[in-house]
DNA sequence: ACGTAAAGTAAACATTCGTTTACTTAGTGA
DNA sequence: TCACTAAGTAAACGAATGTTTACTTTACGT
């Protein structure tokens, strides 16, 4: 007998067909990555997919999860140490755009596939997006903002501009931590109270 | 004899055939419109659109290429009057957000499909694309900024910033003229030169 | 009235895709 | 050893898609 929730043979093919499909998704988007593709960089059959992800749709709700999960940490490490509110802000930006600019297939689906495209995982999706955001939301509302400042739309404009460096981003131009110090500042220059101003 | 060039028929069904590739690649993607719903939409077949346009990515290209022309006016007239470098970005970004938020089926094509995701007609829309940013760095650059100031991540950023609220957006929050009056007082206080600063 | 050419249809074509099915292989526990 | 089960294959299925073909309709110039 075996525990359960346990396998005895740890051949876990899935997490590499996790992978590949992460690799495919950034890199194609999804509706251009085909099931055979992502079996084929696993050397499988596309049939062997079904016996770990019960559709397509699973298969990205895994990666997209994943990616959530992943940034998610990535950002909590970076802000831990630090206390002042800017400083936070700043790490958790700079974190968000090394996960996003540098050749990172996870955090990459998270900006390429919209959860408006695939339909059937949309809400799933939405409210992974919505999980990470609110981290965001806790920075935002925890900075010394002149009064009567417009958090919510802060905090979308900000999470527009960074979402949307893969775009434009090259390497051998602005680095990951010099977009987040210059959007940081200028968010700081533009709407810190007096008293907390300045660099 | 007819003139070269000029149907006599003027029976342009393309233009009927473009506004509703536009209208259903604005809502529902590229990948996921099919040439059969665009032609059934005008009441025509399939078979019908290639009368008029040699394939779907054709179709696109006129689309996006449509979509870029109307914004590029818009942004023309709505800062055509004005002389303060502030008050013409301003005006500039309201004019986009409009265009983009309101149920704009052309501007929403320029953020909803991506150039990387068609493949064929990537270089095109690129091209047209850029094209329209360019007038964005004719009027960042012509702001008066501190000294040093990395003109073109600010108008990444702020790009990126207005190219992202049609995935947030909803009726009834802040409208597109409110959201540019913040993102543009935004940078102006982050980045006017001291002399200039202020409202 | 006649010829021409554009506009449109109906149907098929050739792929491609996600998914399923029947079957084989191989490791595991008793 | 033997039964069981997860993992994987090969092949097919059914639907959908972009595109083409052969044919019909219709409006216009002369």
């Amino acid at each position: 007998m075996r525990a359960p929730n346990r396998p005895s043979r740890a051949n876990n093919r899935s997490l590499e067909l996790r992978d590949a499909a992460a690799h495919l998704f950034a890199h194609r988007g999804y509706d251009q990555t085909t099931v055979r593709e992502i079996a084929a960089v696993c050397g499988m059959t596309a049939g062997a997919v079904y016996v770990h992800f019960g559709s397509k749709h699973a298969l990205l709700s895994a990666v997209y999860g994943e990616a959530v999960t992943r940034v998610t940490k990535r950002l909590a490490v970076s802000i831990a140490a630090l206390d002042c509110p800017w400083q936070r802000l700043e790490s958790a930006v700079r974190a968000h755009l090394e996960a996003v600019l540098q050749p990172n297939d996870y955090a990459r689906v998270m900006t390429r596939v919209l959860p408006e495209d695939v339909g059937e995982a949309k809400i799933e999706l939405i409210a992974l997006r919505d999980r990470y955001e609110a981290l965001f939301r806790t920075l935002i509302t925890g900075l010394p903002l002149v009064p009567q400042t417009d958090c919510g739309l802060v905090r979308l404009l900000l999470l527009g501009a960074i979402n949307w460096t893969p775009f434009w981003y090259r390497q051998g131009g602005a680095t990951p931590s010099e977009i987040a110090h210059l959007t940081v500042t200028l968010l700081r220059n533009a709407l810190a109270q007096p008293s907390a101003r300045g660099l």
